[in-house]
DNA sequence: CCATAATATTTTAATGTTAAACTGTTGGGG
DNA sequence: CCCCAACAGTTTAACATTAAAATATTATGG
């Protein structure tokens, strides 16, 4: 919604609450992938490495429950990583609908030599906050958030 | 960022505040997307419609500009609005580099039947926090965001 | 045991997204 | 006046994203 729309202060006050959220978000995730571009990766494509390497293999269902994106999605997110040899797919013994998705060496190598990096540019990105506020946005976004708010 | 990251007591505050921001962007945006679907059209269109019928015609370098978006990006979506006869395209006399983008009849019909209901669903969406809460939230996020923070 | 519902994944069609290359158009310096 | 920097827009290639249809496998009720 734009700055000029003519409504209740009620209004205002969510519209504006809205537009500047999402604007943060989408200027953090975008300045996050200028930082993985240096490495070759996509936000989507950090998101799926980080996920294996923090909790381990996982069946595509858990990825896409983990990240919240569709069945679609992940199938072509671990395809284009399965390429570049940084995933592995196989397919589990006991219920063969299920493909378990798993770290390569590479894509370990990757993770490990580039996520002190990426954690550093978001505590960077996130610096104009002083502790205080930081926890109060973590606090006011985790109340609008419906889905499992992890950590 | 996983929830399993170990690192210092100011990387977990950045992450998590990273993480429940992202999550809740991605919330309010997909429950928005899910309102406009249902008059056929995209989070992206919206956009450009709201813009066109709030501000006026405009060229698509400024839509760009106003909607942070690449010019490509809006080449895509003025395309599909036109397909439609939401807006027209016409190239300025003066300058013929520039194409002036305005609201067709059909699109600010649209724009004057769905504004009230597309508000109403963002201000229900925001509604778990206290008017106090949603301007605390505007401002931290007005914080982080280097782009013209619109209103 | 078997038909069928449920589940996990893949595919398809449509849209969005960017960066980079390309096409016109304009304006300015030599 | 003309060449060329700069600029607006389009195109292309690659990746992301979803819903819906299609495939393959498993579980279940009769």
């Amino acid at each position: 919604m734009g700055s000029r729309y003519k409504g209740s202060t009620e209004d205002i006050r969510a519209l504006s609450a809205f537009i500047n959220l999402t604007r943060a978000s989408e200027s953090l995730l975008a300045a996050q992938g200028r930082r993985l571009a240096k490495d070759g990766l996509t936000v989507s494509q950090w998101g799926v490495l980080e996920a294996l390497y923090h909790l381990g293999p996982m069946s595509q269902k858990d990825l896409g429950l983990k990240l919240l994106k569709s069945g679609g999605n992940i199938t072509m997110v671990v395809n284009n990583l399965e390429k570049r040899s940084l995933v592995t797919r196989r397919r589990v013994k006991g219920d063969r609908r299920f493909v378990e998705i798993r770290l390569a060496a590479k894509g370990r190598r990757i993770v490990e030599r580039t996520l002190p990096e990426h954690v550093a540019g978001i505590v960077r990105d996130l610096e104009c906050l002083g502790a205080d506020d930081q926890e109060e946005l973590r606090r006011l976004c985790r109340l609008l958030g419906t889905a499992d708010t992890d950590d």
